[in-house]
DNA sequence: GCTTACCTACTCGGATAGAGCGTGTCCGAGTGTAGTGGG
DNA sequence: CCCACTACACTCGGACACGCTCTATCCGAGTAGGTAAGC
């Protein structure tokens, strides 16, 4: 019962990622920068998401990562069963029937009683984790978070996103 | 996001246990027989049982294990809590604040939320197998698995558990 | 025949190797941009 | 002055080592019971 710390940046990367406006994207060494992680390593979950359908990616100069839908339509549980994997953490081995005196197969048709107790607690997990949308991820960083925070990851954002706004002030 | 294949032994062999009578014991061997696992490896998770309180194991011929209260108070969380470990499968390792640009301290003092949204799911988890108590899943056992299942389970115990009550026939 | 001491056999418990997976890193393929030469 | 070509720099994508946790195993410590000898 452990997830990996990919998890983690996977669902700081989207939420960063649903601060950017329209067809903008993020490069993936920014967020690296960002977060103070590996750029190398921080791709590759970048790019399960990707296979997932969750982020687009575009290539070459001013590529980088977006959205693939919006925020509305993107769920914790997307993301964690695009980096973790879509099968079960529990996954029943049916040892109730390797024991040297095992019955004929058809005294096994009903399935385990322990496997449906465990599957059906994974299944309240997932439910809690598909009702967390991103889009109340981050207008709850929004209005709860401490406002410089929030200034911080406003200004990364505007000043890495590519194309940048030929309208904003250029910062160094 | 994976769980370890010995807690699907363990709740098995727990599941067993509550089938002895009284102070009788059933031997990690004759659980392992019974499962077709490996004796030794059995024994470590056994083990983590007994350090959590939930098994008693006593040494000697005729030794074994037994249920350290009723399997009534005994639920699947305790369980897989005991095996897999009590920390939470998510950690938040606060790369929100590891990146070049950290602000002061003082701007973290409010949780995060992504860890606040991931650990409500996996209370919901916890819940749903703390719902799950371990008489449920024998009496759902007793009632809903194959006949033929349940008496073989019935005269594997009836045979394996020490001491032997002296009135039943011994079988070979 | 009863008691007692010893010995054996069986149990759990912890310490010790091996495999699989997650972690971390590197280099290559692809692409848009900027510069430069020619018309 | 405008256009096309070339070279470059920057991006993602997949292939390659390393470390740790889980898996599997073995051997030692402890205990209850059975056996045999002595009274």
């Amino acid at each position: 019962m452990k997830l990996g710390e990919g998890v983690e940046a996977a669902i700081h990367c989207a939420a960063m990622l649903a601060g950017v406006e329209g067809e903008a994207t993020l490069s993936g060494a920014a967020m690296a920068e960002a977060f103070g992680l590996s750029p190398s390593y921080l791709l590759k979950h970048l790019n399960m998401l990707s296979a997932a359908r969750i982020l687009e990616s575009v290539s070459g100069p001013a590529g980088g990562y977006r959205l693939a839908r919006s925020a509305e339509r993107i769920t914790l549980l997307d993301i964690v069963l695009a980096v973790e994997g879509r099968e079960p953490a529990f996954r029943c081995g049916e040892i109730r029937q390797r024991g040297p005196a095992k019955l004929d197969a058809s005294a096994y048709v009903k399935p385990c009683g322990i496997n449906a107790a465990m599957l059906k607690a994974e299944r309240a997990y997932r439910t809690a984790l598909a009702e967390a949308k991103l889009s109340d991820i981050v207008s709850d960083f929004m209005s709860d978070a401490d406002p410089r925070s929030v200034a911080a990851s406003c200004a990364f954002v505007a000043r890495h996103q590519r194309p940048q706004k030929s309208s904003s002030t250029k910062q160094a």
